[in-house]
DNA sequence: TGTCATTGGAAACAATTGTTTGAATATGCC
DNA sequence: GGCATATTCAAACAATTGTTTCCAATGACA
């Protein structure tokens, strides 16, 4: 009979399933040590708050994709040398990223969700935790597009990528909704490297749209 | 001194800011109350239960939007008279109405993140209610985007049609957040105008994006 | 004016929350 | 073995939650 994992790890794998089911303010300690078949004080024993153990959470992920993700952007800066790293690379390099980290424990799903949650729910502790901890990565991403988007305002291209931004954790952190619905109406079932193919074309061709209309002049500017 | 508004009213102009702001489990009906200058027993007099004030912060939203919305496509639907109504047509027609309805309450902010909390936070019931409730609008407008799209797979289109739903929502329900981020970075005070303005373009392109490479055929399949 | 249904309000309810305590047990080290 | 440290455990804690109760105030209608 296999070992059961300690107790840290029980509480971190069952924590992450239930605050990707139901959100944080939703799913109480006991739920999570009587499901992981701890002891309620464990939580604040080893981690000390539930704010730190969401914390931790979020860190089992976000650490590892971070070491991938610079890694691979150092790959990619090798490989150009120098040249500018065209946006289909670039997009290709953070869809591979994210769907690598995850894949050793089978839950990208939980991954999105919950990333979709530190977004959506109130949690101003979390927002702030993620920017100071991993906002480096995203700087240094983003530095990499505007050099492969030359022709892009600054402003345009900060909307853009937030636009795909949301589509991405929407779509990915709301699957199993929607796949449901899919299921039900198209018959066919969706993995989720299905929608990542999908989803391709759709963030390069809302990249690369025409720029907007200028914005119409104020009245008393003639 | 301008009578105060009668208390189902008070309680859900308190309900729906509080909502927006912290989600629907961080919001305590003492917190409602106390804000509305209303009685505790208020809520559960008018309204029955929590759940049922949510219920109704939707609706007041949901049913003049639900009018609008179908107003709007009976006219579109005269104007071309039997002709294929074209994508943009229908994606403007969408956006004025959206714009419409919380313009009364000058709270299109409040309206997107609650929007974004029907989809995010756990609140089964919310998404049952909203999908019994108001799903029929939403398959009329399918269904003309279906006839303006004709070239579109009707998987991908209904995929596409969520990656949008999914920026929208994200953006807009995201906008404080992200509006100081831009202010910061580029100095310029971005309206919900503009933003609309801005992801027209996108919207377009996106959903008119090159269909993806076909799924890889599974390696027992020859 | 008196009656009755509606609304407002203070208090209490039972349940659940995150956290702390202090003793019991296990573990590692010399 | 024996000590010290680390971990587990049951119990209790104080705070907060949604909901209910019971009574007072109100206002419409006769």
């Amino acid at each position: 009979m296999a070992q059961q994992p300690d107790t840290v790890t029980r509480i971190l794998d069952t924590a992450e399933v239930l605050f990707a089911e139901r959100g944080f303010a939703e799913t109480s300690l006991r739920n999570i040590t009587s499901k992981a078949k701890v002891n309620l004080a464990a939580v604040n024993y080893h981690f000390g708050s539930k704010k730190a153990l969401i914390q931790a959470v979020f860190a089992r992920y976000l650490d590892p994709f971070t070491v991938r993700f610079h890694a691979s952007l150092d790959e990619l800066e090798a490989d150009y040398a120098g040249r500018v790293i065209p946006l289909e690379a670039l997009l290709e390099t953070m869809a591979r990223s994210v769907l690598e980290v995850p894949a050793e424990r089978n839950s990208l799903k939980v991954f999105m969700r919950l990333l979709g949650l530190a977004y959506s729910q109130a949690q101003g502790h979390l927002r702030r935790y993620i920017q100071e901890e991993y906002g480096s990565v995203f700087t240094r991403f983003t530095e990499l597009v505007r050099l492969a988007t030359p022709e892009l305002p600054d402003a345009e291209r900060f909307w853009r990528l937030h636009f795909m931004l949301g589509t991405v954790i929407f779509t990915l952190s709301g699957l199993d909704a929607l796949r449901d619905i899919a299921e039900k109406d198209y018959g066919e079932h969706v993995s989720v490297r299905d929608l990542v193919r999908r989803l391709r074309p759709v963030v390069v061709a809302a990249m690369n749209a025409p720029l907007p209309d200028p914005s119409p002049v104020r009245r008393e500017a003639s």
